[in-house]
DNA sequence: GAGTGGTCTAGACCACTGT
DNA sequence: CAGTGGTCTAGACCACTCC
């Protein structure tokens, strides 16, 4: 025999997936008070249904206005062949480079659709940093965050801090100059004007839940799963010479990743 | 001013993070009605605390035993590099391909340190199956279901459905007979005793809270994340042969993907 | 002010585990 | 059996939103 909150979570939930009135995307639920009476069960019982239910990401409540289904929220795919398809066109001209940028060839958006935002910092390396760069501590470090948003939603899809060591880029002051973001190209038409080529491309990453700071950033639900993943660029001479960390939200998340094997 | 159960699961996420006393993986806490008193709060304001540690991970409670501090479980590595080392062994000889296998490179343990089982059942082609592999629904398709766990844990690591056209592999008997498991060499080896080269492996995957058959089946908690990943096998003349979808648990499996890019 | 969800309490009863 | 966690209740009080 199932829990009563186990039961009534159910109910919900199909009615959601089948679309039932007043649980299609967007549409307030009757008070917890109300449902509570009409399910015959107390009001913390029925609130521990709602509970599941906001686990999984199907609802949403904000106090004092109601308890809401969730809309399906734009999924966003990350395929490993942008990697290459950036390198194609990092030495185009910038005529060629401006006509779409990586986010929009991920997400299918225009520029219009997208609000994007950066800042640039020198900070002396931490061991974390210094460790995968393989530089003694403190050397100095450029750490940029990006943060990219629909234009109609209020939180990012993606934020990420990159991490550059600073005598690498020092040879084009420009890339030490936040404000000619967003950079057309992208970091490897940034290191080709420094003489880099990226050789390839190494992404590690984990699920997890996510942490107080990152429910905040990305508005989602504490118990909503975080894709934590962090790119290491090396270059031709087997060189770190830049690693990002993402927090992509799991649950809109679509990673696809083609492994090339060389033939027989 | 944070809610009391979000202070008390702040304290005692810190005592397990420093290792205190009473607070080390294994170690049973004392009883709720002992803690509760302690923090100078209701039985069910701290249950509600340790809800939270539950559901990232780090406490587990067993009816009628009482609220443990979960061992850190044994990551698992998945590294796409693993598919050109599966190729290049594919045709090895049985020698050669006995002396480890995929999942002993992945985990760095010995064949006996696993337990391994293995399913095999034909099947009518759905409409998902059908769709991957561009044929009618209603194909003849052998679903092979695999499980992977250590010897001395309860639960898999791994567990994983496969799938195959049967006119694929009816060549050799051998493959429709899961007595013959587990096979050395892997899938592309038995695809290669019926004529088949693999030129590339596409994997798509996300992260999402688990569904109830799987917390069971994975032993783990829900509100733990799994990453979901469908595996494609593309042969060189661009047709599906075979799929896979991989359960893994998010809080123990590290993806590491590697893109190699061309030279300029 | 009326209605909403968020926090917290005190206690009942049940189900499971160990001895 | 005693002790543990799991479910459920009835109700108080608060904080927030909207009118």
């Amino acid at each position: 025999m199932a829990a009563k909150y186990d039961q009534i979570a159910s109910k919900i939930r199909a009615m959601i997936r089948d679309g039932a009135p007043g649980y299609t995307p967007g549409s307030r639920l009757e008070g917890e008070n109300k449902l509570a009476a009409d399910y015959k069960v107390s009001v913390p019982t029925f609130r521990r249904a709602i509970e599941m239910l906001k686990n999984e990401g199907l609802i949403d409540t904000e106090h004092g206005r109601g308890t809401f289904v969730r809309a399906p929220r734009r999924p966003v795919e990350r395929r490993n062949d942008r990697h290459q398809w950036e390198k194609d066109r990092a030495r185009a001209s910038e005529a060629e480079r401006l006509k779409t940028g990586a986010t929009e060839k991920d997400t299918g958006l225009t520029i219009n659709d997208l609000v994007f935002h950066a800042e640039y910092e020198e900070i002396d390396a931490g061991a974390d940093i210094a460790g995968v760069f393989g530089v003694p501590v403190g050397t100095r470090v450029l750490h940029r965050n990006y943060q990219t948003r629909h234009h109609d939603e209020d939180t990012p899809f993606n934020v990420s801090d990159s991490y550059l060591l600073v005598e690498t880029v020092a040879g084009n002051p420009d890339l030490l100059d936040a404000e000619q973001e967003p950079w057309p190209g992208g970091t490897q038409n940034q290191l080709w004007t420094v003489g880099i080529e990226v050789d390839r491309v190494e992404e590690t990453f984990t699920a997890r839940p996510p942490t107080a700071e990152e429910t905040e950033r990305l508005g989602i639900r504490p118990g909503v799963a975080v894709l934590a993943l962090r790119k290491v660029l090396i270059d031709t001479s087997d060189r770190v010479v830049e690693f990002s960390d993402v927090i992509l939200p799991g649950d809109r998340t679509k990673m696809i990743y083609t492994t090339q094997l060389t033939r027989w």
